[in-house]
DNA sequence: TATGAAAGCTAGTATCA
DNA sequence: TGATACTAGCTTTCATA
């Protein structure tokens, strides 16, 4: 699965990450190729993985998503049952945007994106009444400085 | 700039989220309508803003970006000087994904990259080499459970 | 507003160097 | 392999209802 790229690859991602709506034309220029080329790379790294998904980004305060909190979890319940029902939980909660499961001795951190406070605290009722939860510490956003879906190739 | 949304603009964002390779006539179909309207909306929630841009997102253990911490920041210093300069290291630094400023004690969180402990290891000596930090605390995480763009809409 | 037609581009493929 | 050429189908625009 692991697909060696080289120089004019990760151009290509670049391209592509940082504006998915440019032509094969526009971007075979650019990394300094042509047209065929790129499209079989393209191709090839979509089958390969490397390229999940074609998306557009919103802006979640222009839709009103003005709230945005890292909350951290520890629970005292480690069987499976209780951590399948946790997942679950949270792949089906659309606010839910991220959620890792961490070293240490938090054992969960989620982010989350709600209309404002009184919704995070819906979700957040709704959260510990599915599931039982040990300690939850919710960090609010006040500024997001960075956010970006670019990695660096 | 708040332009209001109805069912079918809803539903446009949401096929294009979940991926913006399908084809004006296929979005129109699902909404129930048809290719110039659809098109007319598009652009309209392009020049608001609302559809901020499109991407392609890629794997990132597919590209060897093993692991991915959330940094969690405590500082003493909260001079107008020294906040320009955190957030530009923070900006300018690639593997950093995403960076908010925080309410309550702890002041920032980060989302960091990278191919492994030593890398992040290099960007944490890196970046307490730039600017003066109080306190840090890195969480390790075992396994990205959820990830996701789409925004509910 | 929606529709349909029309113009101009682009993706994807085939062929050649 | 990479460049060139082709075409089906797409986006984008515009006239019309």
């Amino acid at each position: 699965m692991s697909v060696r790229l080289d120089e004019i690859d990760r151009k290509i991602l670049v391209e592509l990450q940082q504006d998915a709506s440019q032509s094969l034309d526009e971007i075979a220029r650019k990394v300094g190729s042509s047209k065929t080329p790129v499209w079989n790379r393209i191709r090839k790294m979509k089958d390969a993985g490397i390229i999940a998904r074609q998306t557009v980004l919103l802006d979640a305060e222009a839709l009103g998503l003005e709230a945005c909190f890292f909350v951290l979890i520890r629970t005292s319940e480690h069987e499976a049952e209780w951590q399948r029902k946790f997942l679950a939980t949270l792949r089906a909660r659309p606010e839910v945007l991220e959620a890792h499961r961490l070293a240490g001795d938090i054992d969960y951190i989620l982010k989350v994106r709600v209309k404002n406070a009184r919704a995070y605290d819906q979700f957040y009722q709704a959260l510990i009444s599915e599931v039982k939860i040990y300690n939850v510490t919710a960090l609010l956003s006040m500024e997001e400085i960075k956010f970006t879906t670019i990695l660096p190739v």
